[in-house]
DNA sequence: TTTTACATACCGACTGGTTGGTATGTTTGA
DNA sequence: TCAAACATACCAACCAGTCGGTATGTAAAA
């Protein structure tokens, strides 16, 4: 091997994600990320065969790290309390913490963006947006179901859309968050969304 | 006058629409909405000074006609009961009959695909998308001081955020279909936020 | 141990095509 | 007949992507 060019690579995705979630993918041209990072096309090109394979290579990364944020919030949730509902409750608030201590505005989802220019993208990366979800989904559903056993539910509800209904509100509230120019708003629904399962599951 | 040129301009504005929501304002070239319409530029370039003028344009019709029908909507449920929490029940229940009853997928919200590349437009339209979420809050906000005002809620919460909570479920729905494919999706989260504003509310 | 061969990382000029926009001419209806 | 509603022809800037070349490292043969 000769000079190592995975940090180049690194820094180019990260660049990418920055102007993408500010300009959407077809809003960020090539020459602007390498104007930026101080590099050329041909570095560009030798990482990333086009345009279209490094915004796919991206949202792989983020699609891979979010599962990494999930798996540790969800963990450090499960050594907080034995009892399940009690363990969704505090997942929910390691998100408000973590929403509530950025430094800066939350820059947004790269699915939401990629999701508002789908037509720009191939049936690959399409597929991938749509199975995340469902992965998203999955991985939720099986909790609600634990915690739907112990709790029946005061109203009639599915575990299926009670766990899209997390991710809902999150999507939900980043846009409304940007839009508004008010960061504050993600952790307010957040806040909502864990009065729902409160009072959804609540024993009394 | 000559020639009546605003069904022109309408059919601009709404094949614009169309491909902006599947494509982004930045995925959605002049040459590409004239060759679907079967125009030529100079009618575009007649209609819109440039390609951000009709972007602004494009979104206040959207606005308007979003105002139009949450009034619509709302003077409906009005009349269907005589109780304030019941009249808004009847609200959400009249947004998920709305979208239940479409033929086609939802395309999307403007102001979202906007939001996501919030960089792409000047500080006037920029601040024309965070006015409006604005004034969709305080619309709403009336609504549940009114309720709250005859209903104590279970669980502390304001006014606003509370407010702010719908558009936040509409618009992740929103996404959420259109990554998954999945237009129930919509109706579904309506209907949760629907039982958290009953369980908030609840009497009993 | 040195030299040759080779691979990776990167540069920057260049290309064909697309972009938003303009200048000017033609048609149409009140 | 006159202004609004188009069409046509064109331009300069920008676009993604290519290509010949260079710099820098590793590996293996002599």
């Amino acid at each position: 091997m000769a000079r190592d060019g995975s940090s180049t690579r690194d820094k180019i995705l990260d660049t990418a994600e920055e102007l993408i979630l500010e300009r959407g993918y077809s809003g960020v041209s090539v020459d602007s990320m390498i104007n930026k990072l101080g590099i050329t096309k041909g570095a560009f090109f030798h990482h990333f065969k086009n345009k279209q394979a490094m915004a796919e290579a991206l949202l792989h990364r983020f699609g891979d790290q979010d599962l990494v944020l999930m798996e540790n919030l969800r963990s450090r949730a499960e050594k907080l309390s034995r009892d399940p509902l009690q363990q969704f409750l505090i997942y929910i608030g390691l998100f408000e913490e973590m929403f509530d201590s950025m430094t800066e505005p939350f820059p947004g989802c790269l699915f939401a963006s990629y999701t508002y220019e789908l037509q720009q993208f191939d049936e690959a990366t399409r597929r991938y947006i749509a199975d995340s979800v469902l992965r998203w989904r999955g991985e939720l559903q099986d909790w609600f179901e634990i915690i739907m056993a112990q709790y029946p539910p005061r109203l009639p509800v599915d575990s299926a859309s009670l766990a899209d209904s997390f991710n809902t509100i999150l999507e939900g509230a980043f846009i409304m968050s940007k839009a508004a120019n008010q960061p504050e708003i993600i952790v307010q629904q957040l806040r909502h969304y864990k009065n729902y399962i409160e009072l959804l599951f609540a024993t009394d």
